[in-house]
DNA sequence: GGATAACTTGACGCTAGGGTCAAGTTGACG
DNA sequence: CGTCAACTTGACCCTAGCGTCAAGTTATCC
């Protein structure tokens, strides 16, 4: 469990199959979300279960140190394209939009949303820069008039964990729907 | 298993045992929905596991002796109450509107959307029978003009599982919240 | 090329839940 | 009040997944 600690490093097949589990755990995560069993993930890198735990200490360890190339990174340009739109309603639009497409493209998005590793310390990290953008962006809409008043960080939080739960409890929809129900969920946020 | 069979009547533990089971199977999918663990309901209502499997044989049976009692009596008063409203656009808000309310007080209903336990007759007929009326009450909307024209049944459904799964998954939100976010919804729907 | 610390792993124990059955108990009927 | 079919149940097996460890293997360094 020292994958991280670059003062001993590691022996050359070590490093290896950290390599190829992180590889394995990407893959994995992208299609199954952060819930995959971690024997499929180690069967995938060619090594056994003990050894995932061995180098990273379980799941929570695995999703630290693949969570940067999975989402973090997504994460971060959308938030900082949102914060470069002048008009205050095409940025919350924006977000907002960018966001649900993530959902579509990466379900572990969703499992991150949801806090179901809370252990993970980079999981942590991200939920408060994104908390904090949302409520950035929010205020700004509401400052200048062209945001619903009474819709909240938390309503998109609700509306975002919904939406990726459906996506994952239902055959995927085809791209053209769902960017038509994000269309109406968007065209609701108008003020009344 | 023969709790359904009228020409042989059971002997009178069993008929007990039938009732009580029952009541629990009732009070259990309430508070957690259709999935709950067979061998709690069991406990709940003073038998042991193989017994809930010689009266009803199965999750399934149990389901559909009690599915009636749980949201069919509910839904179709639902249904029934979209069909009296005059107004197209009223007829809609009110049906969609309390689907949601239904899915607040019964999680139950969201694992029936989800056709989780399709093997149950009772089920498969009330999925066919809301589908149903969704589809009539769009189209009157459509035809009428207040509407939407791009909103369509299968929207319809996916907002309510992912309503349904998002109000499993987070922690209840208040009835103020999550009145809020229905009307977030509703309010999309009007013709833009 | 040997010593040894680093590393890997098969096999194991644990949990939660589904489902079944032989053996025992009991209600109902003559 | 005895007989027997109906009924109940503890004990069992099965699956899926998590997490651990003693024993064996191997990279590295001298």
């Amino acid at each position: 469990m020292n994958s991280s600690t670059p003062g001993v490093p590691l022996r050359a097949d070590a490093a290896r199959n950290v390599t190829q589990i992180r590889a394995a755990a990407i893959a994995a995560f992208r299609g199954r979300g952060l819930g995959t069993p971690l024997e499929e993930i180690a069967a995938a890198a060619g090594v056994s279960k003990a050894t995932v735990y061995n180098r990273f200490g379980g799941r929570d360890g695995l999703i630290d140190a693949v969570i940067g190339e999975l989402v973090a990174a997504e994460l971060h340009a959308i938030m900082d394209r949102a914060r470069w739109v002048d008009d205050p309603w095409q940025a919350v639009a924006t977000y907002v939009g960018d966001r649900r497409d993530l959902q579509f493209r990466e379900p572990a998005f969703t499992d991150a949303l949801l806090m179901l590793y809370p252990n993970s310390a980079q999981l942590v990290a991200l939920a408060t820069a994104a908390t904090d953008m949302t409520e950035r962006l929010l205020r700004r809409g509401h400052d200048a008039g062209v945001l619903r008043e009474d819709f909240t960080a938390g309503d998109l939080y609700y509306a975002d964990v919904a939406n990726g739960l459906a996506l994952r409890a239902l055959r995927t929809p085809s791209r053209e729907d769902y960017d038509r129900r994000t269309r109406f969920f968007i065209d609701g946020l108008h003020p009344r």
